[in-house]
DNA sequence: CTACTAAGTAATCATTCGATTACCTCTTAA
DNA sequence: TTAAGAGGTAATCGAATGATTACTTAGTAG
């Protein structure tokens, strides 16, 4: 969730920003709430509640929280495959895959973002996400077939490594680290360097109450 | 779900059962519906209609919806642990990665096993449900760690693998098998063999009244 | 037979949640 | 200065859902 002022609680003087403001900052509230609990499993309210503003609010913008989330792939998928076409223009193409693979684990800095992405890829049932999940991941595929020249087989195992890392976060294994000697080993094994990264995250806050 | 009488519907001679075999039955529809709805998706009706049931019957033999699907879970991972250690017994250790991938995608047979799995990864953050589903994985990595005897990159490879067919099975990417070229490429690339096993499970029935 | 127990349901309740409505109040352009 | 539009909320509604209660009825042991 937000790092600044986490439980935007009270009423605070609730300065009036432009929609396109505040669109911005329900989306990434947005992001984190899903992340966290799917997007079955968060409600609008609690996205209001992390954005600071009230739940009509968040509802009116976007119309449903149906949409709501699929602005949250969409951009998730857009940082994703930025974050990779910086990375594709700034390295050679040699020894790309690793620098792929840290790239990755850098985006979870920004929280919820691949958790979300996550959540979408376990929704392939649903009418209209299923299908949107669906054609994301595709974007990614041809990303690395077509943009960044990954062979079949070197495609598969970058995805692969991707889904596994993505299942340690979903799991959020992390919260065991230190309490758990196998835990170390499978996160050690995991994460291709950056181990560091996912266990400065901080422990999975968890909001007690809804 | 069951293949049998899928819509056990109307008030046909409904024999009583032992309540261990009832028991059974509804642990089989609630795999199939947790399955495609995920665990906060999934209605504990849905459950009793595929089991042929009444809801509060459900509710009752299991205490609630969160220890329905925690026994959902046990028995998928049992599952999946007891075909491994079958597989152990009876190959020879050169090539068994490959025997361990086969009967990986062979579990796909048991519909919504692989994808209760799945859809517990992702529940890292729910207080009791994510302690059983860390559990759960690290079973599975100790297994091949210690009973299977692979090695640490041995290890990753192989459930780096397993997640991504988990992904494509979760997006149920192979609904699209036929109207897209691309998907076709990636389905081929991400299922080692046995591509036609997952193309003929019948594209994911859709209920489409919950 | 009969009475008891186990199998099973109908009815209903309390909550939760997404959505809607009706309203308030800043900001700003003329 | 003021009207109007944009930003925003309180109140509330209806549907869905997990759970509970109070029954009914089929087996079956004696």
């Amino acid at each position: 969730m937000s790092s600044v002022s986490a439980d935007d609680d009270g009423h605070e003087p609730i300065t009036r920003m432009k929609s396109r403001d505040r669109r911005e900052l329900i989306l990434e509230a947005a992001t984190g709430v899903f992340g966290d609990y799917g997007y079955v499993g968060a409600t609008t309210d609690q996205v209001a509640r992390a954005a600071g503003v009230s739940q009509p609010y968040v509802v009116r913008m976007f119309g449903s929280k149906e949409k709501l989330f699929l602005e949250v792939l969409r951009r998730a998928l857009d940082a994703l495959l930025s974050t990779f076409r910086t990375v594709l223009a700034e390295n050679s193409r040699t020894e790309l895959p690793r620098y792929f693979g840290r790239a990755y684990v850098d985006l979870l800095n920004d929280r919820g973002l691949l958790l979300s992405l996550m959540h979408a890829f376990v929704l392939g049932s649903d009418p209209v996400i299923g299908r949107a999940a669906r054609e994301g991941f595709l974007e990614v595929y041809e990303f690395m077939r077509n943009e960044a020249g990954f062979g079949p087989e070197q495609t598969r195992e970058f995805l692969a490594g991707g889904m596994l890392i993505n299942t340690m976060v979903g799991l959020r294994m992390s919260d065991e680290f230190d309490t758990n000697e196998t835990v170390r080993e499978l996160l050690t094994i995991a994460l291709p360097e950056k181990l560091d990264l996912l266990l400065h995250l901080g422990k999975t806050q968890r909001p007690t109450s809804k």
